[in-house]
DNA sequence: TTGCTCCTCACGTCACGTGAGGTGGC
DNA sequence: TTGCTCCTCACGTCACGTGAGGTGGC
């Protein structure tokens, strides 16, 4: 609010200041400060000046009406810096991952179930592992196309495991140690070389940590346990 | 984000697209666009073109980087937002309240303390009573010199029901009662008319209201109930 | 008395807006 | 062929910025 705002909005009528000190001084109270405000508040929404001239004088709003309506119009303004917070984060995401998609691309493959959602965390905690920067360098290459291919196989071994779930087998049965068998090579030819050590690693973590276990119990109860008893038994025998 | 607003950029050589087509309609590429979206960013924060344009020569950054200087911009300017938005409410609940001190006044009185928390769900319950109109009525006059001395008033009751509670006297003992009827005096005087019914419905939700009884027993364990005891008893004994 | 801050013109500037007149793909 | 959307000048406009020259309280 420079100088010349004020005296700017004094010559075009917006804002007139109650009175003059007697060396001519513009002299603001109160009322003038809040309606200086409303101003502002209008201005940074990109109201032009006469435009706001015109509202201030058509709605004959109380004190009350008008903070009221000035706090809406923060809202509003605040939701939609939000609105683009939230895209340039999932852009940023998406490109710490290697993702050349669009955020609109990632939603129509993925819909609701984000993948970037936890990328900072991830690049965190393996960003510097050959895992990541291999597994990087391949998702930066795939497509749309890719992308469905990759859950449609995902989903390949989580109905392995789930069928043999279901089927009451033992996670060291056979049919459960081909669906680990599928999950292995499913991170091996997607995203970076996964040894039967890598996968026990992996299988760790799938209890350990919450969002993997509440992941996979939520296809099946207690399929996180099951899933890492079975990479296990896999891994051992394979290991022999 | 206008037609004439990309010619203008094009003019200027902030952003000139990548190429043209045979009739000379101007092609943004995807890089173009991101481009556009930083100055975009920029200027919302009311930074000039040619000082965008420097930002944007001088700064070498990454894709991930620009991304990254674009979110840490919105969380700033929404941070700022917000602010306004604290202040402006807190003003809007004060005008409710019929308070007609500036937040910074109220802050300079209260402190941390802030009357006006509560004002919207105060409004919800009480608006239409005759004791909230009165009590606005009157507190719409008060200056900081009044609020100051209401707080000193305040404080001798809370203190008479903290010395009779450590000195273990019961809450229908002389004192505790004598600190009850100044209670009622205080409402009595600086806000509404308080009966000793009205009192009693005060000392009602001075239990049953979780952010109340935190208030009292904040001063003193279990203050809550005993206030609510010794203003009963003295209500009863003065009612007969 | 000496800065310092306000004042009033008044021209300059920045970021576009707005026609005026013309051209190329459906 | 008929709209429709782009194009290039180019002048207009809006919201101030920026001196130029002057005045009044500490």
């Amino acid at each position: 609010v420079s100088i010349r705002m004020l005296r700017h909005y004094d010559e075009i009528g917006l804002l007139q200041p109650s009175s003059r000190s007697i060396s001519g001084y513009r002299e603001y109270n109160d009322e003038d400060v809040s309606r200086l405000q409303h101003i502002v508040s209008l201005r940074s929404t990109g109201m032009g000046l006469t435009d706001i001239a015109v509202h201030l004088a058509s709605t004959t709003e109380s004190k009350l009406e008008a903070l009221e309506s000035q706090a809406n119009l923060l809202r509003t303004n605040i939701e939609i810096l939000q609105q683009q917070l939230d895209s340039v984060d999932k852009n940023r995401r998406a490109t710490l991952m290697g993702l050349t998609l669009t955020p609109e691309e990632i939603f129509e493959v993925f819909g609701e179930h984000d993948p970037t959602q936890h990328a900072d965390e991830t690049f965190e905690r393996w960003g510097d592992t050959d895992s990541y920067k291999e597994s990087q360098r391949r998702t930066s290459n795939y497509s749309k196309d890719d992308w469905a291919s990759i859950q449609n196989d995902a989903q390949r071994h989580l109905d392995a495991f789930k069928d043999a779930m279901q089927a009451a087998l033992a996670p060291d049965s056979e049919e459960a140690m081909a669906a680990a068998e599928l999950h292995r090579l499913h991170i091996d030819t997607w995203f970076y070389p996964c040894s039967y050590e890598m996968q026990m690693g992996l299988a760790d973590m799938y209890i350990a940590d919450e969002r993997f276990a509440e992941f996979y119990n939520n296809i099946n109860p207690d399929m996180a346990q099951y899933v890492h008893a079975a990479i296990l038994a896999n891994a051992l025998t394979n290991l022999d």
